[in-house]
DNA sequence: CTTGACCTTCCAGTAACTATAAGGTTTATA
DNA sequence: TATAAACCTTATAGTTACTGGAAGGTCAAG
């Protein structure tokens, strides 16, 4: 039997993540000590390791419990797993581009900044730059 | 003068999130009609330009009410933009190489998912690598 | 005169936590 | 035995950058 803190400990999440996670029902809420605290087994454990790296491939809250929704049917996930990841997979291909283009901007605008004055009224400045994007002058 | 409805179309940002920004300071209070109708004017129609240029870079709103706020106090915020880019620069290539990661973690995890059986019990399937990382078996 | 498109304010919700307050419990030490 | 440190509890509010909805006022056209 843990307490929450060694839980928190041996899974790397904090406890006030853990009882986050209670209060939206990712987590089943545990047994009590007569003292009111916490008490957790293995299954816990399990459970927000699989929470832990789903969250650090970016899944969203609600599709990790959508995920564990299914073991509560007595269905397996993976087919809706596989499906969820293909469509992570695409997003993230996506966001990887905007960053990307948003990244030459910001280069291209400090390259210009380089060589512009300052400038209070922001009209001849890397700040008027700004304004008028990274394609102007 | 315009309307927030005419300028909102002007700048391509939604009337509720023009009165969030006046609402946080970041573009002052407009004058009003006699009816109450907020009236702007070409120096907002500049001022929300900035805002969105800035906020497509993904500058957050505290940092682009700082940069205002040098104009207001009559310094150019030249300078501390030059900074604020060079820093988010950073950021963005590190976020990026963290979502190339991912992805690559979720392809192996896809790739792996295919050649294995469906399982409630989540120990036989995708959703077990899920749960061990990328890295095992 | 009423319909529709504007505009107003205020309040609540989103995602995933994080922080704070105010208090109870347990354990180690003086 | 006292007390301090390190746990634990709950409830509430704050974070970021909006977005949505309710309830109502204003204005132009038909």
């Amino acid at each position: 039997m843990l307490q929450i803190g060694e839980l928190s400990k041996i899974v790397d999440i904090p406890t006030k993540t853990i009882r986050y996670y209670e209060e939206i029902e990712l987590l089943p809420p545990p047994r009590r000590a007569t003292n009111g605290y916490r008490q957790y087994d293995q299954s816990d454990v399990e459970q927000l390791r699989f929470i832990r790296r789903a969250r650090s491939l970016d899944f969203a809250l609600d599709d990790i419990t959508e995920i564990l929704a299914f073991r509560e049917r007595g269905e397996a996930p993976c087919k809706y797993v596989m499906s969820l990841m293909e469509e992570r997979i695409g997003q993230i291909a996506d966001r990887i581009k905007d960053l990307e283009n948003m990244k030459e901007d910001l280069e291209q605008l400090h390259q210009r900044g380089l060589r512009l004055p300052e400038d209070v009224e922001m009209k001849q400045c890397v700040c008027h730059l700004i304004e008028v994007g990274p394609d102007a002058g």
